[in-house]
DNA sequence: ATACTTGCAAATGATTTGCCAGTGT
DNA sequence: ACACTGGCAAATCATTTGCAAGTAT
């Protein structure tokens, strides 16, 4: 293993493809856009427009917010990225992968886990059964207590 | 019938009961936090803390927003309100009865259905099979495309 | 060259906090 | 009487909008 391997690579290696997508769709390929398709593909959580703005805390040249929400705005109209809101807070930004991303939160710990939809089949289908809906747990998460809290609730109050 | 029974009662059979918890829970009860359980016994849907401050609409007296949200959050925390996020927006306020409600609301066109839980024992049995988790869908709704939307997506674009 | 973008300032929407006068107990 | 509340102003947080200057194509 060398550095490389360990140290997590700032720039992913489809960010061009990213490019490429918005380039077709007619729009510009800018410094602003390009360090906000770069820190999403840096960041391994969602990440709020604020810290895309900061430059994830130094790793990124930093960017003004507004320019960090306009360019969200656009890739996600484009499809490359989506939010997701895990609690009270600024919403979180992610890029879409084509394995999209759901996601359980835990409502006491603030623990969260991001699954592939495969995982969250036979929820989908128990809410098809009782409702009829295509549920997607892209915006909003499945909120509940984790198997860890589940245990705690009852024993002691809250530790 | 009498009009009584067409007229949706303002004052919820029950407010009393809320105000007894309030003051036995060493609170006062006052004239602002009285007008706030009316509005949300008054109210058929959530409603914004906006929204109970303007009377609901002029069915209340009005009081000041503030007043509002502190009351809310004294009465969320002594379990006698909830609120839930059905989207962007602001938030919205309910009286939490003992069957507590979930929801379930549709992506495209905002429809949603306030839930009994027992309707929704399959989706949680799921969800603890998948992840161990014990889910809610009080705060955030289970988010989908209803029905009808399913439907026409794939038929044609957005109508 | 020029239409699209950025960055800054300022506006907006949702909610919170400080403070003093008012009131429930 | 006195601590707890309400209302108003002002602060804060998240996000959006207006606009002049900068730049990708």
């Amino acid at each position: 293993m060398t550095t490389a391997a360990l140290t997590r690579p700032l720039v992913a290696p489809d960010v061009e493809a990213a490019t490429t997508v918005l380039r077709e769709a007619g729009h510009r390929v800018t410094a602003a856009r390009r360090i906000v398709i770069e820190a999403l593909y840096a960041a391994d959580a969602p990440v709020t427009a604020e810290e895309v703005a900061e430059g994830l805390g130094g790793r990124l040249p930093r960017t003004d917010v507004t320019s960090v929400y306009r360019s969200l705005e656009l890739l996600e109209q484009l499809g490359l990225v989506s939010h997701v809101h895990l609690g009270h807070g600024p919403g979180r930004y992610a890029r879409a992968s084509r394995e999209r991303r759901e996601y359980v939160i835990c409502d006491r710990c603030g623990a969260y886990e991001e699954v592939d939809p495969g995982r969250l089949d036979g929820v989908r289908e128990a809410v098809r059964a009782a409702f009829g809906y295509e549920a997607s747990f892209t915006h909003f998460p499945i909120v509940g207590l984790c198997p860890d809290c589940v245990g705690s609730e009852g024993r002691h109050a809250h530790p």
